[in-house]
RNA sequence: GUGAUUGUAGCUCAGCAGGUUAGAGCGCUGGAUUGUGGUUCCAGAGGUCGUGGGUUCGAGCCCCAUCUAUCACCCCA
């Protein structure tokens, strides 16, 4: 049997079409970063497993793409842990690289490795495939594309308003409608301690950022079942009923947090940030969201979520501050802030909607017939004149059938046809074809530019 | 990792309560038109019904397993 070839699950393909859609976001993205004075760097597709494990979360280790190790690995394994079948030990003797899980640690560990050599703050920006052992559904790829900014080694506040600045002016031009939401990890921290569990952070972000999701009663359900104690939920329950204007937010957390230094702290980042934006003609609407967790836990400051207003698909982009994300790597005290554009995502609020620019589909503008050898002869400097030009433009490469040779240039879309025979070559002329209108005409090399060069 | 739905020609789908040689539209190839595409007309090719087992006299249809895609949970871009 031929079986059909195949791609793992949750990888595509992507046709010239796609491409040239993903590069109009790519492009754009990156127009935008570049307008902002960051760098671009590259990473390698794997890194050694040391440096991506336990980085997020229990759960993220799962989702951990491994590389098996090269050589006969499987004779160094001791048989009692082939008896014991315990995955875990048996897979570090197995593996020991895997496949990046996002772009933020692979650039933490890119920064400590190169300190010396980099300017700080150090403005980078990287757009790369990322890969996650995930299940395929919705918008949830297990190798996509993650456009990432971060700025590193300065704790100024400037820069997460730099950033809202960069998602704001990354969708106006993308047409995308997008509502940005933010949060203060500190606050969240404040909450924590102010119900008397700030051991449990995690699980009470982690439960919170479902509010909207499953409702208040099953958040609280889940907390109880977590082993938050009752009074502490209980308490838990007026800051997630919190509702009103950011500013009405802001002040009535304060109050209710007032104990917490850290909680309070988190306030004032917020406040100044909102001060800062006020200041700013943004498109976006900016909502300070407490029920925003964002599950990853490196995590400190400022959290940043962007969901589509008129596409059900989850968040597009996110990111937020993480004060010690290097420390892991050794050095520590050095303070960053980053967002992650999720290309594919943004790809595919922009299919739904149809944003797609027409321009994004183009091909070749002219297209040469082939008639034979002496015809090719003929054509060669000419087609290459009009590239000189600056047109795009092919020679049939066979002397197929015209037939087939114009069926060719009408499915490619393309607008031009030059065709150049025995009596086009006895009067040095072509003769060009426009597609649209069918209509032909003998015309001189720069009359053939000068026509093309009308089409707009 | 958990739960559910799905799978028939390149594509979108039909397929009568399990019954002989599995259909349509679009696409593809060739011709009408040997220097002319997109429109029209004519002809043709193409499927071991996702894969592997099982039930049955007989399976595209029923059962089990497996893979894929989709959806929800977990988590996340």
């Amino acid at each position: 049997m031929s079986q059909k070839p195949s791609i793992p699950k949750g990888t595509r393909d992507f046709f010239p079409l796609l491409m040239a859609r993903r590069n109009f976001i790519f492009d754009t993205i990156k127009s935008v970063f570049l307008l902002y004075g960051y760098q671009e760097i590259e990473t390698p597709a794997m890194e050694n497993l040391s440096t991506l494990m336990g980085k997020y979360g229990e759960e993220g280790d799962k989702l951990l793409f491994k590389i098996l190790n090269s050589g006969d690995f499987a004779a160094k394994i001791p048989d009692e842990l082939i008896a014991d079948k315990d995955s875990a030990k048996i897979t570090n003797m197995i593996s020991e690289k895997g496949l990046r899980y996002d772009l933020t640690v692979p650039f933490a560990r890119f920064v400590v490795q190169n300190r010396n050599e980099l300017i700080f703050p150090f403005k980078r920006f990287q757009i790369q495939p990322v890969w996650r052992a995930d299940r395929p559904q919705k918008g949830r790829y297990r190798e996509f594309y993650q456009c990432d900014v971060d700025v590193i080694g300065s704790d100024s506040l400037l820069n997460e308003v730099e950033l809202v600045q960069i998602v704001d002016e990354v969708f106006k031009r993308l047409n995308i409608n997008v509502t940005l939401k933010i949060n203060n990890r500190k606050i969240l921290a404040g909450i924590a301690e102010t119900i008397g569990e700030p051991e449990r952070i995690t699980e009470i972000t982690i439960a919170i950022d479902k509010l909207d999701k499953i409702g208040i009663e099953n958040v609280m359900k889940e907390l109880f079942a977590n082993g938050v104690s009752p009074e502490s939920v209980e308490k838990l329950k007026p800051i997630l009923e919190l509702s009103g204007t950011n500013i009405e937010k802001l002040n009535k957390i304060a109050t209710v947090i007032s104990s917490s230094e850290t909680g309070l702290k988190g306030i004032e980042e917020v406040k100044t940030l909102f001060g800062y934006l006020n200041k700013l003609q943004l498109n976006l609407p900016v909502e300070l969201d407490l029920t925003l967790a964002r599950g990853l836990n490196y995590y400190t400051g400022a959290i940043f979520e962007v969901k589509a207003s008129d596409v059900e698909i989850g968040s597009i982009t996110g990111g937020g501050r993480y004060d010690d994300l290097t420390g892991i790597f050794g050095l520590p005290g050095v303070s960053g802030v980053g967002i992650s554009f999720g290309a594919d995502r943004i790809f595919d609020v922009m299919e739904q909607l149809n944003l797609f620019p027409e321009e994004t589909s183009t091909t070749t503008t002219v297209f040469f017939v082939n008639f034979g050898e002496k015809e090719t002869a003929y054509l060669l400097p000419i087609v290459n004149e009009i590239r000189k030009a600056g047109y795009s433009c092919e020679l049939y490469p066979d002397a197929a059938k015209l037939k087939k040779q114009m069926a060719y240039a009408n499915r490619k879309n393309i607008p031009y046809v030059v065709m150049a025979g025995e009596n086009e070559m006895k009067s040095g002329t072509l003769t060009l074809k426009t597609m649209e209108s069918g209509e032909q005409k003998e015309v001189s090399l720069s009359q053939l530019i000068e026509r093309i060069g009308h089409r707009s």
